[in-house]
DNA sequence: TCCTTAGATTGACATTGGTCGATGTATTGC
DNA sequence: GCAATACATCGACCAATGTCAATCTAAGGA
């Protein structure tokens, strides 16, 4: 018989008094840079706005026209912030003509939901 | 019968022909502002990590101490993430003797969820 | 072909944000 | 009271980000 069956483990692998022992493992930190990244591109009032824009429309698509009248920012800036959610995966871009329409990735949103209340 | 019977309101109602009308008003920017002031809170590796650690923990909570050891950050930085965490109401600090103890704001991540999947 | 329009890209700028060393402040133990 | 420990705060620095003016590209229309 060892020490180790005698004590329990965690009060020899940690030598800290102040601490209780984890009861699960916590996230790794690719998985941890992966969310933040996500969370990111969301992190924004103007982006959020833009989401919420999108899938207010009938068919859950809206022109860039429609974000320049209700948001009071440039219209590069606009693409900017549109170029960011494409990236991150929320909206998806089709251009019909002249026009360039965006859509809510399905899902996209809930599964960061998902994740977030799953931590 | 006036023109507005006859036509649908939207179609009057707008100037854009690229566009098809809302079905719902979008988010306010004061709610968007909100919003995001909690995603950027939560849109950091080492936030999200410190939050994963203390939920991991069996009391849901864990010391100062706990987190210098499986981040890689000094000791200023990670007080510094606490800080914004516990402004952003998702962790609360308790003080017993020498030692700090952070535990996470039972629904505050659900809240966030439940405001994100419901854009 | 040329002009106009829609929207993307570029470059520059100011602001924010993450990080650390140095220091400050309680609390504990001697 | 004094030294040591745990943690917070401060100040500085560099990187990342939001914004816009200017420019570029592509599609239509006359």
């Amino acid at each position: 018989m060892t020490f180790t069956q005698i004590l329990p483990l965690t009060d020899i692998s940690r030598a800290d008094a102040c601490s209780t022992p984890p009861t699960r493992a916590a996230t790794s930190p690719e998985h941890a840079d992966a969310l933040a990244h996500s969370l990111k591109a969301l992190a924004d009032p103007a982006r959020l706005r833009i989401i919420s824009i999108v899938s207010a429309h009938a068919n859950q698509e809206a022109c860039v026209c429609d974000l320049t009248d209700q948001l009071t920012l440039s219209q590069p800036t606009i693409s900017h912030h549109l170029k960011v959610l494409v990236e991150a995966g929320f909206v998806s871009r089709v251009k019909r003509g002249t026009w360039s329409y965006y859509s809510l990735v399905p899902g996209s949103l809930g599964s960061v939901a998902g994740v977030l209340s799953a931590i």
